[in-house]
RNA sequence: GCGGCUGUAGCUCAGUGGAUAGAGCGCCUCCCUCCGGAGGAGGAGGCCGGGGGUUCGAAUCCCUUCAGCCGCGCCA
């Protein structure tokens, strides 16, 4: 907006000037910043500390020089220069206030991008197994991945999210929760059954083998069990998270894949490639003390190893098992291939949680393997949720019956309220979630301070509308008439979108969303506090006023769009009261 | 041991190599004849974990060290 304006325009009236054509400058060259202190004026540039140096001059004299060249341009006012050589800009107000035009006419789209090329981006996350509902603590891989997914699109890229669903048949941990299943189901019958070590149990086991005794015996097959139980689990995830405002393009059968014959191709490729053999030796590691211990044994016959070390994972990983099924990752390998080469995704980003850092070193073993470039696969780590529940930390472990599902939380604080905390925090850092504090929050929560400040610009614009003002178009005229430091600040904050939805996408810092949104919501608050926008006897200062919050509601309402929570027209005090 | 992440106000955390370090909660004052007070103004509270380096300039980048959390299966 703006400020990207301005870098060009500088940056165009730099290169014209005899003293600095030798230089390359670009909009970079350029970097203005906002000065914290209102008094260093909107802009400030370092160019002249930048380039001091190799041109071999004072940063000051520099300074004074871009100054001079960049004072006819028509929106500066005043521009001086101050510290160690920093270009303090001052700017027409209307050059300010004229932003309102292109962010009443953008609307519901100003924030998003148009890039020159659009990456196809493919986005997989929460994937979490089908033998428990999802918890509190994948809900933040769901809030997050969910919310990266609309900023990667707001900022220009096609984005394909994906489920991933781990409903292989020759799955161990799927197999014995089929296992556990029929187990209760035998015994709600009045059968005698023992549950198999380390089987599942918990209220939603019980649940689910309730519900599916309804449908099937518990002398089917095991593998139809575990067919049908997935089946249920699925679609209860599915439920949950639909609910909770994520939604997946497509939800993805690992079974598919191995069904497909994908599996077995993509064994096939890694062996031709020289990646995978299997040398009859294996190793076995044993945990010694706070030590892993790798001896060498000579079993045979031994599994199909993937020759992961030499591309730069840990060790080896075995890709066949001994017995012929094949492992976990064999199926990680068809479904790059099935990403990357047959579906032609320029990068696949995948959002683990923070048990899953060793696969970072495999996964891009798998990405070499195959033949593709490593920068085209790339791994995102939340991490840990800690769940506190009276004082207590509250377990989130599948098999000891005492789960906090996601479905709990947005019942009890809401969708709106739960997704905010989620993201407002990095997600490089470790995240406490109080359910007594959430609960209690009321007021003091951040998301409805965000809210209310939306609902109060619509409670505004209501009275414009009773008082006949309307909805005014923006005229050139209305800004000359908002000068006020608070009005001035106000748009600016406004204009910072753009330029956060890129970064975000950059760098996926998630959270700046949330904090822009909080800004703008402060903003506000202070213009709305010092400026009365609806005054009968100023009809022309009223309009745009209008205008200016409008835009305002413009930039809320997309902010919290692109983190998956409502803007309200009102907000009603005994809703917070459940 | 190896790897990942984190260390900023009493607490929870923001912070784009830039000038005097930011918010919320909590604590202490104050502001509604008024478009929603779920708001606003002010006060107290900081060797940005320690040390070194790069730079005109470092909470931010690099190295090192300390502390905390997490991960390292022919499970997924």
């Amino acid at each position: 907006m703006l400020k990207d304006q301005l870098q060009l325009d500088f940056s165009h009236l730099l290169s014209k000037s005899p003293l600095l054509k030798e230089q390359t400058i670009s909009q970079g060259v350029v970097g203005l910043a906002e000065p914290k202190m209102a008094e260093h004026g909107d802009f400030a540039s370092n160019a002249a500390m930048v380039l001091a140096k190799s041109l071999g001059t004072n940063p000051r004299e520099l300074a004074s020089t871009i100054a001079d060249i960049w004072k006819t341009h028509p929106d500066v006012n005043t521009i001086e220069v101050a510290g160690p050589g920093f270009i303090n800009i001052r700017l027409n107000p209307s050059a300010i206030t004229n932003q309102i035009y292109e962010i009443l006419t953008r609307s519901h789209q100003f924030g998003n991008q148009k890039k020159t090329t659009a990456r196809k981006l493919h986005v997989e996350f929460v994937s979490v197994n089908p033998n428990g509902p999802i918890t509190i603590g994948s809900g933040r891989g769901a809030a997050f991945g969910d919310t990266l997914c609309r900023i990667l699109r707001a900022a220009g890229d096609e984005v394909f999210a994906e489920y991933y669903i781990n409903d292989a048949l020759n799955s161990e941990q799927m197999r014995l929760f089929a296992l556990s299943v029929q187990a209760h189901m035998k015994r709600e019958a009045g059968i005698k059954a023992e549950l198999p070590e380390n089987g599942y149990r918990g209220d939603y086991v019980l649940a689910v083998s309730h519900e599916l005794a309804k449908k099937i015996s518990h002398d089917a097959d095991l593998q139809t069990i575990q067919e049908e139980v997935q089946k249920e689990m699925i679609r209860q995830q599915r439920e949950s998270l639909e609910a909770f405002r994520v939604h997946f393009d497509n939800w993805f059968s690992e079974q598919s894949l191995h069904a497909g014959g994908k599996v077995a191709e993509a064994i096939e490729k890694l062996k031709k490639n020289g990646h995978a053999d299997s040398e009859p030796y294996s190793w076995e590691t044993t945990r010694q003390g706070k030590d892993n211990v790798t001896t060498q044994t000579s079993q045979e016959p031994g599994p199909l190893w993937f020759r992961s070390q030499k591309l730069g994972d840990e060790k080896d990983r075995v890709l066949v098992r001994s017995d012929g099924r094949p492992a976990y990752i064999a199926g990680d390998l068809a479904y790059m291939q099935d990403k990357l080469g047959d579906r032609h995704f320029d990068q696949s980003l995948l959002i683990l949680g923070p048990d899953h850092h060793g696969y970072i070193g495999r996964m891009d073993a798998v990405t070499r393997a195959l033949g593709f470039e490593a920068d085209r696969f790339r791994i995102i780590i939340y991490q840990l949720v800690r769940f506190l529940k009276e004082g207590q930390l509250a377990p989130m472990r599948k098999r000891d019956g005492n789960i906090y599902e996601l479905k709990d939380l947005y019942k009890e604080i809401g969708v709106d309220a739960a997704r905010f905390f989620y993201i407002m925090r990095s997600h490089d850092t470790p995240l406490d979630f109080d359910i007594d504090l959430a609960l209690k929050l009321g007021d003091d929560n951040p998301v409805f301070y965000v809210q209310y400040a939306h609902a109060r610009i619509c409670s505004v614009l209501a009275k414009a509308e009773e008082e006949g003002i309307g909805k005014p178009l923006w005229n050139p005229s209305f800004a000359d008439l908002l000068h006020d430091p608070k009005e001035l600040n106000l748009v600016k904050r406004i204009c910072d979108l753009p330029e956060v939805v890129s970064r975000c996408a950059e760098d996926f810092q998630v959270q700046r969303v949330a904090t822009y949104a909080a800004e703008l919501a402060r903003a506000f608050h202070l213009f709305y506090d010092s400026c009365r926008v609806v005054q009968k006897d100023q009809p022309e200062l009223s309009s745009a006023r209008v205008c200016l919050v409008e835009a305002a509601r413009i930039g809320l309402a997309n902010a919290l769009n692109l983190v998956g929570v409502s803007a309200p027209q009102r907000m009603h005090r005994e809703q917070l009261v459940p």
